[in-house]
DNA sequence: GCCAACGTTGGC
DNA sequence: GCCAACGTTGGC
């Protein structure tokens, strides 16, 4: 017989989860995010990070933001995501290199989470210091082939990557 | 610019 | 449902 637990049950509302966003710094970089505060991620346009989206990140997870297609590559800084995912408007604008001409006003195929600034690292981490740091051999980014622009980050690898950046560990 | 890896599309 | 063709990603 099990006797009754005497704990709590685990609250899902204590899960704070982290998060890898991928960006082009010529199309939008920390230093920008810096500038707005805050943004809606637009553009993403793969069903796996949009589910990712929409079906796993929280407010107040945190997001290590990357530059990608940068010279280096690196992780940049620090975010925050601050509340569900909304439409991307840029799927119903003909205009934009992201309209979406199948997606429909009542079915939004394309979603974008919120993200607020938390901070710029004074010391980026390179992707190749990453890469030499074997504690971070399993982190998704270095996986063969990855390139999803919105993958998961472990508590543990998203501590060692602080750490990387000059950062204790919170 | 190269190209490996991956995702999407569409004919059948 | 298969799979070839095509498009995209992203480090180098």
């Amino acid at each position: 017989m099990t006797p009754p637990s005497t704990r709590p049950p685990r609250a899902a509302t204590v899960l704070q989860r982290h998060w890898l966003l991928k960006s082009e710094p010529t199309v939008y970089s920390i230093d920008d995010l810096e500038r707005d505060g805050s943004t809606g991620w637009e553009g993403v346009r793969n069903y796996q990070a949009r589910n990712t989206m929409r079906d796993e990140m929280k407010e107040g997870d945190l997001v290590l933001f990357y530059h990608t297609n940068a010279t280096p590559p690196a992780v940049a800084g620090l975010a925050r995501v601050t509340g569900v995912v909304t439409p991307d408007p840029t799927q119903f604008d003909p205009k934009s290199e992201l309209f979406d001409p199948k997606s429909r006003k009542d079915d939004p195929r394309w979603l974008m989470c919120h993200i607020a600034f938390l901070e710029k690292f004074a010391t980026p981490v390179p992707l190749e210091r990453l890469k030499g740091d074997a504690a971070l051999a399993e982190m998704p980014l270095l996986q063969k082939g990855q390139r999803l622009s919105v993958q998961p980050v472990s508590a543990a690898h998203f501590a060692i990557v602080l750490e990387h950046a000059g950062r204790r560990p919170s």
